[in-house]
DNA sequence: CGCCCATTTGAAAAATTTCAAACGTAGTGG
DNA sequence: CCACTACGTTTGAAATTTTTCAAATGGGCG
């Protein structure tokens, strides 16, 4: 994996499974010039604050939205996989009010604006989809908001593991209520808005009420259903076509 | 006010706001078919489930999106002054995954998906401009999950206030650190992910602190530095443009 | 005037944080 | 192979923030 031509195979059967893509616009994607990126940990692909000139289309590991605020205190927005572009928006917002790190060790395949410019501009249905990616992404940031406005931190943090399990699943990430999950508690808290020391309570508990463990770094779900009446969830925000569990 | 024309001329000023449109894009905006709604309090415009076939683009009034979860708890995500597209998602997600209500009596013009998608696909421009301003809504919810992730009741509430003076400052709704603010306390409540209560106590801290007052549903700004400290705020979120304060 | 609704206040309870220390584990270098 | 270190996790106890419950207050309006 790595190579460019790859990551825009990987981009163009994301965009697939949405909607069909004509012959021609898989050629216009395919011709995108992408360069390949490796981030590591510690690392950001783009800073809060910066204006990218390109976008960057995760190929390979988990990245994170986050904003800083005084005193160490850090925000994480979103998590990212394989297919997700965490800055796309900066096609149309120029300056960026986040940043965007590496989680794990990470490729991104980055095209320049300039290109997606022109092939959003003679394909209105790729411009459509890219936009529609970036409309599902503010419905999962809707999802966060009612999670921590309103989820006591047992079922905040059952939700985002109901997330981050379908939405691996859904690109062939996970199976078998089995799924990668390399978020530090630390990464937890500042996901949902809670102290490390906090989240290993209620990790502990869920444990104890046997609902996941963790193994060698993977989420493992032993009572879906538990899980996901503790956290009251609901998988249309994801958007998701073929949804079965 | 309240013409279908007008409101269409209200959304082409809000676009030009960021970029220039072409007299032909204008002609276009312009034909769109637009037919006028009245929606009041404790009705809603659409509701969380729903396909709609129209986007609602709000000529006068607040609305608010949100989201209930049992036991009527209530999360709201978004308030809506004039020039707003509340649901204009549903244009490439198909299903609501919120309701947008009334918090004060409405005025909306539904332009159906169909003209908008004929529209965006002939005028990549304007697609551009509307795609931007669901990004500009995204931000936004980054900034709430940041600030009820990380702030304390009174600095999440004083951001609140400084984004709502900001973004009516923005479209000429708001002058002179004096603003509309028809929200309740319950609304404020589920908006920040707190109870009616603590909101009492915190506006009275806000009050005692001679931060702001209220005056007949106007909020009042009386020491904007010391608000805005105490939200933490940055103001790049809002992508706006002439940014003065 | 009386009623409805929103707001305020008080006191106790709950959720979560803070601070501090202990524990475990995976590397690194001797 | 062991000691050492770094980092992440766990645990305990006290403090803080916020909620809950309950009652009182206040304003606007028919």
């Amino acid at each position: 994996m790595a190579a460019p031509t790859e990551a825009l195979e990987a981009l163009i059967r994301k965009l697939v499974s949405t909607s069909a893509l004509t012959e021609e616009e898989r050629q216009a994607i395919r011709r995108l010039p992408a360069t390949i990126r490796h981030i590591n940990p510690s690392q950001d692909l783009v800073e809060d604050g910066e204006r990218p000139s390109h976008c960057g289309l995760l190929v390979e590991g988990w990245s994170y939205r986050y904003k800083l605020l005084d005193e160490g205190r850090r925000q994480i927005l979103s998590f990212h996989v394989a297919g997700d572009t965490p800055d796309l928006q900066s096609l149309h917002l120029g300056t960026l009010d986040h940043g965007v790190g590496a989680l794990t060790p990470c490729t991104f395949a980055l095209i320049p604006h300039e290109h997606l410019r022109r092939l959003t501009a003679a394909f209105p249905n790729v411009a459509a989809l890219l936009w529609r990616e970036t409309l599902v992404d503010a419905g999962i940031f809707r999802t966060w908001i009612t999670s921590m406005g309103r989820r006591l931190a047992y079922g905040r943090i059952a939700h985002l593991f109901c997330e981050l399990y379908l939405r691996q699943e859904a690109v062939g990430l996970a199976a078998d209520l089995r799924c990668p999950m390399p978020l530090r508690q630390t990464d937890l808290a500042d996901a949902t808005g809670l102290t490390t020391v906090h989240i290993s309570r209620v990790l502990k508990a869920l444990r104890d009420d046997n609902l996941i463990t963790f193994e060698r770094r993977q989420l493992v779900v032993h009572d879906w259903q538990r899980l996901y009446d503790a956290a009251e969830f609901d998988p249309t925000y994801l958007h998701l076509h073929s949804f079965t569990r």
